[in-house]
DNA sequence: TATGAATGAGGCTTCATTCAT
DNA sequence: AATGAATGAAGCCTCATTCAT
């Protein structure tokens, strides 16, 4: 390469140029690739080298942007740990029906909990969790409280509203359980596969259940 | 071990001696090293030194016993496939309440699943199933479907017996989910802790609920 | 590479620099280090880390270049096995002598086949070719195939000019052994010894006698 | 085993038994089976341990019989130096013609140096000789020595009955290098096959043209 | 920012040798 | 004389990290 080429501005030449690309894009790249290979192999196992190549970058580029493995494996955590949209708890009319309203939850549950990067993350601090001590509390706090307390909230309106007194009511986790016994098996069995239609209806049915008012 | 033990030797007792164990008694003491080691640091990170030394052995004693890292890691998993016992089914007589039915499940399933081995072993798969899917579908068959199975058969009595028709009789696994529920929950939280009495408790009600009768 | 060639850096001369090389320069160094090095010890004997050092190198440095020891050796192997450049065949014109045309191919096949080089890689091919059986293969198609139709040829053109009838006409390969065993010899005994001028003539003066014709 | 079945003394005893040789048998044996594995594998790649285990012993067992590997090296090398029994020289009656001698010549030779034994040792010394250079020497006075002394004898006295002056008789090795020839040919291609008749055909046509007189 | 050769610590594994039995 | 568990020194190889360019 000769000293020419090298002051044509940027644009104009032809040949293979090293890509420059904007330091936050460059990052979400990067972490892309480090979900991807932290997941797959667990952090011990995972190497830089190939979050770089994933990341369309070599080893020396990636340490351009994170100084070390574990300051990529806390950034992707961290990056994970946005709060989840659960979105507004339904609302509770006349005439609305326990199975409305257990639809309505299992359906915003498995959304949120069975998304890809949601097990991921999971999955991770399953397996890396003592490395990261104050990330689990970050996720217990952003993840597990909210959908609980919309649990709460949500059970507990419905509850009132429905006449049940079910110990639902006063342990929401019971509710989350099915979800979470269902993201284990996904996590463990076909990490492909999508948890079935019918584990998402018995989810339901339970939750009925349970609202509905016994004599 | 009491203090007593050690020390005591037939004349010799202060030399450092060579520890010549049978082997069998060694591939024990080995694999009750590398569940610690391998539990505490997932496969990649946990080192085969460590392992050795804490099986009273050096490096190359280990390789004595086991041709691999990835040999003395099935082993220590085939060896955690046990099946567990899980008893004989509760007598269902006159008399019998769906609380002792309820209470007799728990018991049973937190008894075998909150076990510190089953937990070890459980994360282990959930971290590094990958590494030995033939393992994946034993666990299921000898761990997963023996409980569901019991709660199967348990369930289906007990509902018949007591005329409930809950949508648990016909998905058992909703019923095993909260003690999933609990296991996930010691092992990204508090390694140390045993699930408490009161989420025990109110697994037992949510039994009662779904298998007391409705009007 | 004269004193002065040292120390001339420009400006940071003093500093022991870390040696960054361009690719191939680097493998020709290492390719170097290695037939020193699987020659004076074989295969089994030579250690990567000496490949390494005599390469100015780092271990970890050298497995940026070759993926394993077999890859080394085998492209150390590789590179050995280039075409010997024989030349043109002598000509033979009317007064051209048995003496010269012996003197010709036993100077052609000694300068050809007593190289150091040569020599180092026959010796490994001996000791190591279990390890390679592909490159024996290629071996005897670039190197003995060569040679013996060299030998073919210009015997036979020789024979029919001087009308000689020898069976060396036929078996070329007889015309070869003398080389061979010199070789073998050079090998076994006195590693640096070149082979004698007397051996030499004594090889020229056996092909003399087979060229010539008899009554 | 309790104490008793060790008192039986030797042969009442059914239950599988060490094996206690005497230990000129066990020599034997290590030997035979060094032989093999050195030369299947060269010196620092053998394995004690499979020497052991094809001598029938633990690797213990060996060393009750050799001190180091290196101790078994040499021994092995020592037992194959024995002088070769290349017999008497051939008859020279009147009536003896070129061919006889030529073909007594080549068998005996071929007979000597093909035999697997000697194409082993010849294999080691050429790859480990370095290791032992006493032995280098020894091989030299014991094999190499006797076969030029016997051709020099035989060469020198047929060629005189003969009427041959041909260099062969001041310089026997030539007579010998076809036979190193097929050697090397043998043990760097293909381990097994034997020589060609048609190359030993081609190595007695060859003396003959050389032990005939010339006009 | 980016490259990729280079480092060096550290892990896995092998194997000659020792030794209690 | 024999066993086989055990040692410990090395050797191969990996990989996080550095750095000249």
């Amino acid at each position: 390469m000769n000293v020419m080429s090298l002051g044509e501005g940027p644009g104009l030449s032809c040949t293979r140029q090293r890509q420059r690309l904007p330091s936050d894009v460059r990052v979400r790249q990067i972490l892309d690739a480090a979900q991807l290979e932290f997941s797959e192999r667990g952090f011990a196992a995972a190497r830089m080298d190939d979050i770089a190549r994933r990341s369309g970058l070599s080893k020396g580029g990636l340490y351009a942007h994170f100084a070390s493995k574990d300051e990529v494996f806390e950034a992707l955590l961290t990056r994970s740990l946005r709060l989840p949209d659960l979105g507004d708890p339904p609302p509770l009319q006349s005439g609305t029906t326990a199975r409305e309203v257990a639809q309505w939850l299992v359906e915003r549950l498995h959304a949120s909990l069975s998304h890809p990067d949601t097990l991921a993350t999971f999955r991770l601090l399953m397996a890396e969790g003592e490395r990261v001590p104050h990330l689990i509390d970050a996720w217990h706090r952003q993840l597990i409280e909210p959908h609980l307390a919309l649990l709460h909230e949500t059970l507990g309106r419905a509850g009132a509203w429905l006449g049940s007194r079910s110990v639902l009511l006063r342990e929401p986790w019971l509710a989350l359980a099915p979800v979470v016994h269902l993201m284990v098996m996904q996590l463990i069995f076909g990490r492909v596969s999508a948890p079935g239609r019918e584990a998402r209806e018995a989810h339901v049915a339970l939750l009925i259940e349970l609202l509905s008012p016994r004599e």
